[in-house]
RNA sequence: GCGCCCGUAGCUCAGCCGGAUAGAGCAACGGAUUUCUAAUCCGUAGGUCGGGUGUUCGAGUCACCCCGGGCGCGCCA
């Protein structure tokens, strides 16, 4: 099934090839509706090329575009455009053919590849806070519409479960544990020791060269020492679960640093062997002295003292994930703050002849409501956790207001989808680079651009099914007689041509953008058009466009790894 | 000092490869409802796109220079 941007697109190029012109510029949706549907800078383009009168070539190019049923004869605008007006009669035919297919009209990809996607990848030791948010919540949606659009995806958790603050961890445990604190509350107690562990070594050399020693000893494979180790994994990955549980966020490997440890000599030793590495001040680096961005910029792969640091790991990340995974792309779902750490990384595999496609997705930070990163009062990590539950608990105040008759575990459920709804989608529907103002009144309003008001349209359309007693009708041919049906069946068909769209350059929020406009001309529609009330053929033509917009709402939503509740 | 990112309405933000008179939401103001969930819709008002110079038919978008904010720059991850 093609979408109307894509036949539009190849009329062009078709009368373009009729008129000896190559083809250039782009079609594209209308920019005002004033303008049609669709319109392209084509003549504009052609004549600065050409040097000619782009008016004058856009006569040229409308006169020989053969419209057929699809959309009026195109007409010539402003400078030089073209715009396009489709038919309504080819827009109930397509909303047909969206409504008829499982995919919405979204097409499968002619190249689908082997992705890796690495997000999340919190530490062992110290709870989720809201900083992994974005990666955690970005990277499940780049998955997802991945997934959809039939490449094969992995979902890498990558945890930080074997850095130098395990030393730290290992020598509390030793010497600061609570057992019984440790059975209340596992990763609280852990935390407790890091924390004052780490504030004792600050203070005291004697303590930090125990800690040292504690690290040495792990990395050696020392038993008691790797024992230890194994159960704060453990008790991690339980909080991590935990969590994973309420977001609905699934990974197909969780290959820790961890995983990793005992390939990391090969690694340095490998970059020696080809020249990449050499030695300096006792430490093994590697320069990067004919790229002028990272000229002053080197980067180490072994310390003085033979350990080895984060970026080693990397680069025996990318190794495992080509070579064992067969991955042609990798996606880093990582902050803003590793850019030049990954710029590093990425080239380094590039001298080493690695032709996958790595990518850094790149985003913001979250701010509190003073644009400060988000701490709590005190000035600690806010724990994921809470910040879960807490939007868990907001929601079912709304809930309990709104929909008081609803039974207590119907309101858990519904407060928990709308919750975690909200949380994920006021992240997925800012653009990622920015850093964004968190803030429960706004991500937890029923108006605007948020999660409930999406699954509120959502939710009206499930009541009208409810209310008739019956699922979607079968109709042959739909009636687009109202403007505010035209406009909603339009918009319907646009799916198709926005999903694929995201991955250009990972942006989540123009899918939230277009499921924000869906359900704006959908609340239109639903003022405008009595669905019920009407008669037939008109009653079976509504009922198929509420059952069309319900499946968007939800398989978009879905995308965006939002769950929609029947009622709420 | 060098590098990267950001600066758009009172507030929170869209605006991908340069395209027509810069758009939403919130807040403000004015209308609509004995409802298919008003948890909504329709309308009004609100802007020298941080500032400047340049590139061209055309710049919020590209280049250069300033201003303001954030982040990063060999032995943490």
């Amino acid at each position: 099934m093609e979408t109307f941007q894509a036949i539009l697109a190849k009329k062009l190029s078709d009368a373009l090839a009729q008129a000896r012109l190559p083809i250039a510029g782009e079609l594209t949706p209308a920019t005002d509706p004033r303008f049609g549907d669709y319109q392209t800078n084509a003549a504009l383009v052609l004549g600065k090329q050409r040097d000619e009168k782009p008016r004058v070539l856009a006569e040229q190019i409308v006169a020989l575009f053969n419209a057929g049923d699809v959309c009026e004869p195109p007409v010539v605008a402003g400078a030089g455009f073209i715009n396009f007006a489709l038919c309504p009669g080819a827009v109930a035919e397509k909303t047909m053919e969206v409504l008829r297919d499982e995919r919405l009209g979204v097409a499968e990809t002619k190249s689908a590849r082997h992705i890796v996607i690495d997000f999340g990848s919190p530490n062992v030791a110290k709870p989720m806070h809201v900083g992994h948010v974005r990666s955690t919540v970005l990277g499940d949606a780049l998955a997802r519409i991945a997934e959809f659009l039939g490449h094969e995806v992995i979902r890498d958790n990558h945890i930080g479960d074997w850095g130098t603050q395990f030393g730290m961890v290992i020598y509390g445990w030793k010497n600061l544990l609570d057992r019984q604190a440790l059975q209340r509350n596992p990763l609280a107690e852990i935390v407790r020791i890091y924390k004052e562990t780490n504030e004792r070594a600050t203070s005291d050399p004697q303590v930090r060269e125990a800690c040292r020693q504690e690290l040495v000893r792990l990395q050696a494979g020392d038993k008691e020492s790797i024992d230890i180790w194994n159960e704060c994994v453990a008790f991690s990955m339980q909080d991590f679960e935990h969590v994973y549980k309420l977001l609905d966020i699934h990974y197909d490997i969780q290959c820790g640093e961890s995983f990793y440890h005992d390939r990391l000599p090969a690694v340095v030793e490998r970059l020696l062997k080809s020249g990449i590495a050499e030695t300096s001040e006792g430490a093994i680096v590697v320069f990067f002295r004919d790229n002028p961005e990272l000229a002053d910029k080197p980067l180490i792969i072994r310390k003085r003292d033979g350990g080895f640091n984060y970026a080693t790991t990397d680069l025996a990340t990318v190794d495992y994930r080509v070579n064992d995974l067969k991955a042609d792309v990798i996606w880093y779902v990582v902050g803003a703050p590793q850019t030049l750490h990954f710029k590093q990384i990425f080239e380094i595999a590039r001298r080493e002849g690695y032709t996958a496609d790595l990518r850094h997705i790149v985003f913001g930070s979250i701010l509190g409501e003073d644009r400060k990163l988000m701490k709590t009062r005190s000035g600690e990590n806010i724990p994921l956790r809470d910040l879960l539950e807490e939007a868990c608990k907001r929601a079912r105040k709304i809930v309990d207001e709104k929909n008081p008759h609803l039974s207590d575990y119907e309101k858990i459920d519904i407060a928990q989808t709308i919750g975690i709804g909200a949380v994920k989608y006021a992240d997925l529907s800012q653009y990622r680079m920015t850093d964004y103002i968190f803030s429960w009144e706004k991500m937890l309003s029923l108006h605007g651009n948020t999660a409930p008001y999406l699954q509120n349209a959502y939710v009206r359309i499930r009541s009208i099914f409810r209310k008739a007693g019956e699922s979607s009708p079968k109709v042959e041919k739909l009636i687009l007689g109202d403007s505010a049906e035209i406009n909603l069946a339009k918009r319907l068909c646009q799916f198709a041509e926005i999903v694929p769209q995201v991955l250009n350059d990972f942006r989540p929020n123009i899918l939230a953008n277009y499921l924000f406009e869906l359900a704006n001309s959908f609340h239109t529609f639903y003022e405008a058009c009595p669905v019920l009330k009407s008669d037939e053929p008109t009653r079976s033509s509504r009922l198929s466009l509420c059952d069309l917009t319900g499946r968007v709402l939800q398989r978009g939503l879905e995308l965006l790894g939002i769950k929609v509740p029947e009622r709420m």
